[in-house]
DNA sequence: CGCATATATGCAAGTTTATGCATATATTTG
DNA sequence: CAAATATATGCATAAACTTGCATATATGCG
């Protein structure tokens, strides 16, 4: 019971839902869901984190990476239906569809990486307007 | 997307799960559904609208009763699909059995009648205790 | 060992949510 | 129409949640 209700929380918000329809692609790291949600790494760590809390995912580590992934065998069977049912919903959304094309093109660089390209995209805007 | 959303946030709630699984059993009013799970009437009022805007019941009106019921009909595909898997977590759940065999007990006595009664417990208490 | 790097987390500020109380609304009945 | 009654809701307050920033932790490598 406390269990269900902690799934739906962490089913109830909108970034989360889309870390898990990345992770319905494939296997991630904490920096490729960064990238492609183009949200903070505290941010990605912290979902991932909640949806590994809830049941729905596993960790495997390599070497530095925490590479996340959906518990398709370790899962309850509830939480599998609840899972599957989430899929069906997300099937044909834009939003979702948009964000597993940028997680191809995202590459398993680290968040530090992510960072520095953000930061010369805005020390390049103002040369672009001026 | 939005909708999904709405729908994960109104079941994660102990209180709204346990409002749903009497719904399970059959239609209820307001004043059956704080009877069975003695809460006040406006948080039984409010989480049964709650369950409405989410699409998951309709209502009907009676009279001076409002009598909520699972929208098996009306429901969209995939939260069709929510609920059911619900349902099955539900299974065996000692509090949903209770609450239930509570509804059974439930007469559909307006929310004055409620108070009353509980007042009368209330006052009963001292007498028992000195 | 010390540096580089990927991830996790403590803290604080802002936001949202839950709920009791009082009251409004709506319907029935006389 | 007025009284009674079932339900809905505005408001205030407390609790929970979200997130960015800074920093801690952990791993690999020279």
């Amino acid at each position: 019971m406390r269990e269900l209700v902690k799934v739906y929380k962490v089913l109830s918000d909108e970034s989360r839902l889309r870390v898990l329809n990345l992770l319905l692609e494939r296997e991630c790291c904490v920096c490729e869901v960064m990238q492609a949600l183009d949200i903070s790494q505290s941010k990605a760590s912290r979902i991932l984190s909640a949806l590994y809390d809830a049941g729905i995912l596993t960790l495997r580590r390599d070497g530095l990476w925490a590479l996340y992934s959906i518990d398709r065998d370790g899962m309850d069977a509830y939480l599998k239906d609840i899972v599957e049912a989430t899929t069906r919903a997300f099937k044909g959304n834009k939003v979702m569809i948009a964000d597993r094309e940028r997680l191809m093109r995202a590459e398993r660089v680290g968040p530090s990486c992510v960072k520095k390209m953000r930061n010369a995209d805005t020390i390049r805007q103002p040369q672009t307007q001026s």
